[in-house]
Order: C-alpha cells, then structure tokens, then sequence
DNA sequence: GCTACTCGGGG
DNA sequence: GTGTACGAGTAGC
C-alpha cells in the first residue's frame, strides 16, 4: 500500500511465535484509526563482565542460558559486547538480547542470581524501551509504509516495513470523548458492589457538530432530546460501550474516572457479566492493580485530574481539585448546583425531579471536555519532551517525568542507564531527609500588601552554570570549584550528562521566549511551560529517594548555590525598602509596606538583569493579606504553615491541619470563618467572640449532632483489621445491627460521653440523641485545633479558647 | 516512638 | 505488565 502519515496515540504488544510484536494504535493523516505492527524490535537488557571474568566466555556462558518459569521458557537471541558511560566512567558492557520480554526479568535473574553478574535496565518497559529506543514520539507525525495484515482487531492494521519522523506539526484534534456517572448514593457512601449507576452523560465532537448525550433507567418527561431512556441498569451499561464503539474516541476523558467512574463501571458491569471489550483488540478494560490507571487497549484514557494534581499543580493557584474549583479557575465557570444528597429520593420516588440531575450531570462532561481540550496542548508538549505516551505521561509525578526525560536522553548520551534503588537503599536514602532547601523563618503575625515571586528557574541555571550532577561529582581531574559552604566539587573539565541535557532543556527553552516576544503562540507557550517543568524538577529528583541518579550532594550543592543567591536577592530588597516575609526554597514573598506593587516589580526586573543568563525571579501572586502562625511548642514562625487571603476572594491555605473529610463540620466551619474573619474583614476580636460562642454552643450542646459527625472510610473487610479505630468500631456496631457495610463504606460517627479509648466513645449518628456528643472532645480535639495557632498569632493561648468563663480576658480585648 | 491506617478526587 | 503512588496527617499500641 501507499505510503502515509501516522499519529501514534499508544503501544502495546503482543507474542508471536516467531518473538515480540509491537501494535502501535493511533490515527492516519486522513482520519482513520489504524494500528502499525512492528516485528523488527527485540527486547534486552545489559549485564557487567565482573572483575576476573573472562568476556568471551561469559558470553558463550550467557548465550547458553534457558530459564524455565511456568510453561514458558526464555532463551537468548544474542549477546555483544558494547561500550557505555557509567557514572563518569568508560565501562564495557555485555547486551543481552532476548526473544520475550518477559524473559527480561527471568534471565536476568537468573544471571545476577546464579552467575554473580550484575545486570541493568531489567526493568525498562518494553512498549517504553521501543518508543524511546525507536525516537518514536506518541503524538508527532510519521511516514509509515507496510502492507495490510488481516490481524483481529477492530481497526485496520499494516505491518511496517518502515517508520519515518514527518515533520514537527504534532497531533492538534483528537476526537475527545468526556463522560461522567451519577450513582445511587443513599448515605455519603459510594459502595460499588451495592448500588446501581443511574446515568451515564458523554460529551464530544462529532464531524464539527456537538455530540451531547445522557442515559438514564428511569423515565420521565423532557425536552431535552439528548437524554435517552433504556429499561436497566444493564442496558445503560450497554448503551455506555456501543457509545463509546460507535463514537470511535482517540481519548476517553473523564475527571477521576481512574478511581471513580471507570471501576465503578466495571464492577456494576461485572454483576451483570457484560464485558467492557472495548479495546482495538477486543480486549478488557483494565484497572492495573496498584488502583494506578485504568487502560483501555488503542483509546487512551485520559483521567484529566491526574494531569491537572500532578503536573499543572505548579501553575494552578487552586488548592482543591474537586472539578468546581479547578473548572473556576482554567475555565471561569462552575458546576450546576444541585443537592446530591437528594438524587436517590428523587430517583425512588419524584422522577420529575430527576430531569435536573440530568442536566447536571451533562454539565460535568462538558466541564471535564472543555478541560481536556484546554489543557491538551500542554500534554503534548510534555509527550514530546518526555517521549512517552499520554497514558504515561499524564499519570506521571515530576520524578518520574524527569526519570524518563533522562532516559529517553540516554541513547544519545550513550549513558548506562542506573538501576532503581534496592529497597534496602531507599530505606537508607529516606533517613537522610532532605535539609537542603532555604526556608527563611518568617515572623508570626498577620501581614498585608504581601508580593510573592517564584525563583525557580534559578536550580536548573545553578545544576548547568556550575555543572552539578552525580557524574561530575568529586571528581579527580580538578579540585577547584566548590559549592559555597559544601565539601563538594564539580568537574570544570567534562560537561556531565545531566547539566548538558538540563543545559538543552534551558536554551530551548529561551530560544522559544525569544520568538514569544515576537508573537503569542499557545503551542509554543505550552512547549516553554514543559521545558520549564522538567528543568524546575531536576534538582527535586537530585534528592529524591526513588530516583536512579540520586546524589543528594547535587541536590544540597544546588541549594547552596541557591542560599548564595537568594541572600543577594534578600539584602537587595533590604535596600530597595522592601520586607522579606518569607521564602521557601523557589519563592519569595515581599511586604510591600508603603511602596506600591509596580515598585516591587521594578525591583525584580532590576534583579533579574542583574542576576547570570536565565535566572529569574518571576511575579506569581498580590495577596491583600496573610498570616503566618508560630510553631506548636515555640513562638517561632513555622515554616511551610500559613494562609493568604487573594484578591479573588480566596483562602490558599499552607500546612493548616483539619479540612478534610475525617474532620466534623464545625472544625472546618470555624477554622474557615476564623481566617475569613482576620483576613478579610480585619476583626480578630470578632473571631475570637466567634469561637468562644461555639465553644459556649459546645458545653450546652446546642450545635446540631449533625456537626459533629466525622466520617472515615473503611478500606477492608472488618475482620482484617489489626488496628481498631473508632471508625472500625463503629463498623462493627452497625453490622451488629443489620447494617450494610463493607470495603469502601463511608462510616459516620460520633464521640459521645464516657471512658477509655476512643473506639469506645464512638456511635453510629442514629444512636446519639441530639446533642448528646462529647462536647469538651470536640472542641479541644476538632475545633481547637483547627484555629489554635492563628489565636496564637494574636496574644490568645489554646487554654484561653477553652476555657469556660473567660468574660474577663474578652472583656480585656474589647476594652 | 513506632506502626497502622486514612486522605485526596468521586456520589 | 521487562511495574505496583505518595506525602502528610491521626489514632492505636
């Protein structure tokens, strides 16, 4: 056939008899979804000739070794000795290369277990290692040409005889799917195994026109042409893969759905024995069993939150990543607001009712679309920098982002890539927890008119300009230069293999801004926010104990370079009239006092002229006002803890306990009030009033139970339970009545009156009378808590909170 | 003080 | 899938 363009979306392989084929699913030029085999790439892994070993033999002694593991057996295709760099060093390394790749970690096993020779990059995956190997980029264009192979697979599929790179354009229009359940949720506890899903909404393009689409198993009267009825949970089931067929999605979008909708759906689906064979290759939906990610074989499933709370945390400004709050921030829109907690009653008895829960749950859909297609461009970018595909990519942390950057380097480098650390080593590396960062102790009190600037930037200039990297390290051609206030000197000689491509990641980068300033171009700002991402990270995964180039004294060599620089930049701002507040490793944060906010950025552009090539410090966020509290035994600032009031009307709150959901109502309603109080309407008298009437409302058990009640969720049957918590016990007592609970229930309880453990004083909500809790429990345990170090701040002690009859010392302050 | 367990996101 | 998250917090022991 003729030749044409292809856009790899994701890779997967299969065995053949004859060894591994690779299946790369994507889309041609000309729209249609295809699937390329390549039966050319053979999997491997390196192993070192030990000391005294003659090579040759072990190569013959290698080249023999048959591993059986259960029916398979795994044999060597071949071995070759090869030249690699190694920490610096020229090492001569022996490739291994194999038939399965599964017979990766057999046989290396094998030769490390029973031949004492030690063996690397055992552990690279083999759909990875082809991509990265290959320079094939998920996303970006290639001339493939092949011929048709009659493989089963619901889309056409060519066996390559070649895969060439076609140019920079990347993948700009993906048919995106977004989808989005709605449950029967009676209580707050989501459990799977009980409960049906009672609408399914998707979201999408089909041919430029909207594709909008909600599907429901309870009648009702609407005009809403888009909702469809069927009859059963079953058959909504049904209608969920035939949409999903029929649509042909290059991504399935969903927010959560990698620990909400999609193992919902395959546990309700699995009750019905439907199979989900969504697959290109009529294969399951799978959820990998660390809960990390649910696959679906040639359409990639994109969990939208994953990208957004591991990777765009940087930019975003949001402190919560429930779908509300990030939809306000990159779109400007909310969700409908409808009362959850109602949908099962109207579900069993006011279906009229139900027409709105459609609507919502639409709406959710398109907000998770309209994310997705927002942020795409910058998924891109990061695929093309890090080299693998987006399912990867997406579920990545920035270590793991760095990691692969660096591998996917390797090859031109001719690095040996390292070994991940052995248990035993991260254990070792944990203890040595990182003290290397600047964290300038602030001074508690309230503050306003606070500037913060990020200083980021700053780490990869250092890690390049002063060439810090584990292979550089200590080395013994050159003693010269050392970090200041460190032991520790870097090559001036060699250029080390992590600078240079830190190095790369930077001029890129600068070269992008340039062209920037000519012209706006989302692609190119989304390629520079990438760049900048991996270089920022660099110095993070010098310190961090999983990583295979760990070298903590990179990373506290860094910082001291950084301490050196940042002292500048805080006796400049001395001079310049400014306070520093605080700073923490990458920011700074500047009282403005009587100067206005164009003063602190005149400051920094000074600084930043001043500062060597791409150093910068850089204006992240005007707060009106902030508080910074004092540690738990001492009146010295804590660092890492404290809460800014923006001009949004926001609280972005630092290193405050409580707010999450194993915390009662009234800790998180108090604490909430509390800062609104001080931070924007300035009455700290008032809040402290405020506290003490909640406290007083406590003692005469005049809150609502409902208040009071926390809720923890059971994660495993209770019977496995070694430790028994007050959730645990509460478990018990409510399957004692009757009650459905399992793995996965929300338990509520409440603390009432009485001795011994906690677990003890714990009852189901519906056992407690109104206002029989344990009022002194809750206020020194929840609401005290929740405010004491803010009342610190202002002269008022934990003792002063609680206390019983205070009108003195509240007389005292309004006086 | 150490160990076990939970949270996030989702209805 | 040539794998098995993570970092921070509380309660129990």
């Amino acid at each position: 056939m003729d030749p044409f363009i292809f856009y790899p979306l994701d890779a997967t392989y299969r065995m053949e008899s004859s060894g591994a084929s690779i299946l790369l699913f994507g889309r041609s030029a000309s729209g249609e979804q295809v699937c390329i085999v390549d039966d050319q790439f053979a999997p491997y892994f390196y192993a070192i000739v030990p000391k005294g070993k003659n090579r040759d033999k072990l190569q013959e002694e290698i080249t023999a070794v048959r591993v059986k593991e259960e029916e398979n057996e795994y044999t060597v295709r071949g071995v070759t000795a090869v030249q690699k760099n190694y920490q610096g060093v020229d090492i001569e390394v022996l490739r291994v290369v194999l038939h399965n790749p599964k017979g990766v970690p057999a046989v290396s096993s094998f030769l490390s277990k029973e031949m004492g020779v030690k063996t690397f990059e055992t552990d690279i995956l083999y759909t990875r290692r082809f991509l990265v190997d290959k320079g094939i980029v998920p996303l970006m264009p290639y001339e493939v040409e092949g011929t048709h192979t009659p493989y089963s697979l619901r889309v056409p599929c060519i066996s390559a005889t070649s895969i060439k790179p076609a140019g920079d354009e990347a993948f700009k229009h993906p048919n995106l799917l977004s989808f989005d359940i709605e449950t029967y949720s009676p209580t707050r506890s989501i459990a799977p195994e009980q409960y049906p899903i009672l609408m399914i909404s998707f979201y999408g393009m089909d041919n430029g026109k909207q594709f909008k689409k909600v599907i429901t198993w309870k009648h009702f009267k609407t005009e809403h042409e888009y909702i469809e009825f069927v009859n059963s949970e079953a058959d909504l089931l049904q209608r969920f893969k035939e949409v999903v067929e029929k649509h042909k999605p290059d991504m399935l979008v969903g927010y959560y759905s990698d620990g909400f909708d999609l193992p919902y759906i395959m546990t309700r689906a699995k009750k019905y024995d439907i199979k989900l064979d969504l697959g290109l290759d009529f294969s399951e939906m799978k959820a990998s069993r660390g809960g990390n990610g649910v696959s679906i074989t040639g359409i990639v499933h994109l969990d939208i939150l994953s990208f957004l709370r591991n990777v765009m945390r940087t930019t975003l400004k949001t402190d919560s990543y429930d779908l509300d709050s990030v939809a306000q921030e990159l779109l400007g829109e909310h969700k409908k607001e409808v009362d959850l907690a109602k949908l099962h009653e109207a579900w069993d008895h006011q279906h009229e009712k139900l027409e709105e829960y459609c609507v919502y749950n639409l709406h959710d859909a398109v907000l998770t679309y309209n994310l997705a297609e927002k942020v795409f461009p910058n998924i891109t970018e990061l695929v093309k920098v890090v080299g693998l595909a987006p399912f990867d990519v997406i579920r990545m942390r920035f270590s793991q982002l760095v990691e692969w950057f660096l591998i996917s380097q390797t090859k031109e480098f001719n690095e040996l890539i390292p070994n991940k650390p052995a248990k035993e080593e991260v254990e070792e590396r944990r203890k040595h927890s990182f003290k290397g960062a600047f964290v300038f102790e602030p001074t508690p009190g309230i503050y306003y008119d606070i500037m913060v600037f990020d200083f980021r930037s700053l780490y990869p200039s250092i890690i390049t300009s002063h060439n810090i990297g584990p292979s550089t390290l200590g080395c013994s051609c050159c003693h010269a230069h050392k970090a200041p206030s460190t032991k520790y000197h870097f090559c001036t000689k060699k250029r080390g293999f992590i600078p240079s491509v830190v190095d790369s990641l930077i001029s890129r980068r600068m070269r992008i801004k340039e062209i920037l300033k000519e012209h706006s171009s989302p692609t190119l700002e989304a390629r520079s926010e990438a760049l900048k991402t991996l270089a920022n990270s660099t110095y993070g995964y010098y310190a961090f104990f999983g990583a295979r180039w760990y070298c903590l004294e990179c990373a506290q060599s860094v910082t001291a370079w950084g301490r050196h620089y940042i002292h500048e930049v805080i006796n400049d701002a001395g001079k310049h009239g400014f306070t520093v507040l605080y700073s923490d490793t990458d920011s700074i944060f500047l009282l403005l006092g009587t100067k206005k906010q164009e003063d602190a950025l005149r400051f920094v552009e000074g600084i930043n002229k001043k500062l060597p090539g791409v150093m910068e410090l850089s204006f992240e966020e005007y707060y009106p006002s902030g508080i910074f509290v004092p540690t738990k035994d001492s009146d010295s600032g804590a660092k890492k803890k404290y809460a800014l009031y923006s001009r949004t009307g926001k609280l972005k709150i630092r290193g405050f306990e409580a707010v999450r959901r194993n915390w009662s109502v009234i800790g998180k309603e108090v604490q909430e009030e509390v800062l609104l109080t001080v931070l924007k309407y300035h009455e700290p008298k008032r809040a402290f009033a405020y506290v003490k009437q909640i406290v007083h409302d406590l003692r005469d058990h005049k809150i609502p139970n409902e208040k009071v009640v926390a809720t923890t969720q059971l994660q495993k049957e209770i019977s496995h339970y070694d430790a028994v918590g007050p959730h645990v016990a509460v478990a018990t007592r409510m399957r004692e009545k009757g009650l459905p609970v399992g793995p996965g229930s929300i338990i509520p309880f409440i603390i009432v009156e009485g001795s011994g453990r906690l677990r003890d004083k714990a009852r189901i909500p519906d056992e407690v009378d109104e206002g029989k809790y344990d009022a002194e429990y809750y206020i020194s345990n929840q609401v005290v808590p929740a405010v004491e170090s803010i009342f610190k701040v202002l002269g008022i002690s934990k003792e002063e909170l609680e206390e019983n009859k205070d009108q003195s010392k509240l007389a005292d302050w309004f006086s």
